[in-house]
DNA sequence: GCTTGACTTTGAGTGCGCTCTAAGTTGTAG
DNA sequence: CTACAACTTAGAGCGCACTCAAAGTCAAGC
């Protein structure tokens, strides 16, 4: 059984030290085990748990959203239909706000084109 | 030709009044006409320029490159190929972005999937 | 002629999500 | 024995993108 420093951890999920700990004051990750009673040691489910949370935060979900989330976890196996239900809202969301982009990024290319038509028209004319 | 006022161009646009006039203070707008000599009355041209920039950052372009576009756009045609690899490369960036919200959305919904079945076998129990 | 309301400006304030600082403790290496 | 590196805490600071406040101007309607 792995136990790893919060370097470690840093390096393995992409987030800093100073977010890991920020992250455990505000209730995101429970409280880690301490190694001589000071300097925290992270356990592979730890890990687990801070992934899926990045996972959540790189798709657009708040830190409230993720404190409720955390909490219903901590409350236990009672809270799991809630937590799926918030979960599916949160992937409706995702492809709400993907379906956003797509439609967006349609109309940023239809002006990158209309450009470049103007470019090689300029170009023409200097030839 | 019809010359909107910054509420009609708020409500036309979806952006607050207090943002409209921020954006111009910051340089993403050139200076608009006035009425009066106080008054902001806006053109369709205007309309489509803001209606421009609400998709640059609706896709998630940041103030300062939109300034820098904005640059670009005031110092005349000659920079339009800039512009459109400017666009090109934020194109680029917005596909990065999808894609990474696909990858992370189909995580969390394998996260559901297992979850839910987790539910249902609660339930199946509980009969 | 006065009130109302929509506008004006400059600059301060807000919320989010980190990010960093300062001061202190601990354990290993030389 | 001491220096150093890695950790600890509480709280301050920061960057972004707005958002609001205060004080003032101006035209139209009663």
């Amino acid at each position: 059984m792995e136990r790893l420093t919060i370097q470690q951890v840093a390096e393995a999920t992409g987030l800093s030290v100073h977010t890991l700990r920020y992250y455990e004051r505000i209730g995101l990750i429970h409280s880690i085990d301490r190694a001589h009673n000071t300097h925290r040691r992270y356990t592979e489910d730890d890990i687990w748990w801070i992934d899926f949370l990045t996972k959540l935060r790189a798709t657009g979900m708040s830190i409230q959203q993720m404190q409720d989330y955390a909490e219903l976890q901590r409350e236990g196996d009672m809270t799991l239909p809630e937590r799926v239900d918030m979960l599916r809202e949160h992937g409706k969301q995702v492809e709400a706000h993907m379906a956003e982009l797509r439609e967006n990024l349609r109309i940023i290319r239809s002006k990158i084109e209309y450009y470049q038509a103007v470019v090689d028209e300029q170009t023409a004319e200097t030839t």
